[in-house]
DNA sequence: AATCGTTATGTTATAGTATAACAACTTCAG
DNA sequence: CTGAAGTTGTTATACTATAACATAACGATT
């Protein structure tokens, strides 16, 4: 099953839990792979992490940096690679930017909702989105492989200006 | 009804046609809307729909460039925030680039699938995708707005490589 | 035709995102 | 201990996009 953050970022919730569990996950999958979950990766993995906004990679190198860390571009990018790789963090290519999945180590597609106000981004995985979009896409014979899913619009919250 | 490209760009089809029926059809959307397609904008949506592969910005600049034309990429970027607003051209997200849009004037959300491999694009316009969308964010309370759905993958003629 | 507000384009500089290339260090199996 | 693989450091640079301000073209009104 997946955590406790599938699809309920918009809603009310212990946000610490879901950093433990995300963590906790990712340290669970990476050994399973002989992937090495270093102290930069896993820092990194806590920023991304650190609200369900998702955050750019200079802004993850600025906060790097205000904890003393002296590094360059390149070292974040590695660690978001090395993230994603192993389906730790999904990158929204709307926004330029990298945020937690919320269903690491299963099989799935990551489909998101952003809002437009708050910035706020759900993770849904529904099976009838997919199914609609290769059932419409081998009517042209084209075989999906990959989908990128990105819906902009207002969170519940932010619908009651 | 919407031109021939519809969804036909992996298909063979006499592109001259495709390119000719997008001038028009811009044509037509800028005269209804007051908006002045010039020259410059005009050429613009012209190397946007040279073929089926996504264009940059900065590849248009080039090529503008090579026909003599001495700007800077603000003039591009224009000329395509321009195309983008009288949706005669979509931007794909994952690509940093631009695409000529199959269903000018029609309302419709971009739905794109795009080959790995030969990097040609095919617009969609599948109700039940969308459909299947909104449900889904319905369920968790969210208002849908705008859709960015971009699928990678193979397109018939590079399955038999 | 002259004027004026609006829209479009030119120009320079810079912000924001991402990677290439090579050096140095760490880890761990053998 | 050693060597191979993996990780991080470092510098430079490529690619994508916009800010800010100047100039020019257009088009309705006088």
């Amino acid at each position: 099953m997946s955590n406790s953050t599938s699809g309920q970022a918009f809603a009310k919730h212990d946000h610490r839990h879901c950093i433990k569990a995300a963590l906790k996950q990712a340290s669970r999958i990476c050994g399973e792979r002989n992937g090495r979950l270093t102290a930069q990766r896993k820092r990194v993995l806590e920023l991304v992490w650190k609200n369900h906004k998702p955050v750019g990679a200079y802004a993850i190198l600025e906060q790097l940096r205000a904890e003393g860390f002296n590094g360059a571009p390149p070292t974040v990018y590695r660690a978001l690679d090395f993230l994603l790789e192993h389906g730790l963090i999904h990158r929204i290519e709307s926004l330029n930017a990298y945020t937690g999945c919320a269903h690491p180590g299963e099989q799935h597609t990551g489909q998101f909702l952003i809002c437009s106000q708050c910035q706020r981004v759900a993770e849904l995985d529904d099976p009838k989105v997919k199914t609609a979009i290769c059932n419409s896409a081998a009517l042209l014979g084209f075989e999906a492989d990959h989908q990128v899913i990105e819906i902009r619009g207002l969170c519940p919250q932010c619908q009651d200006h």
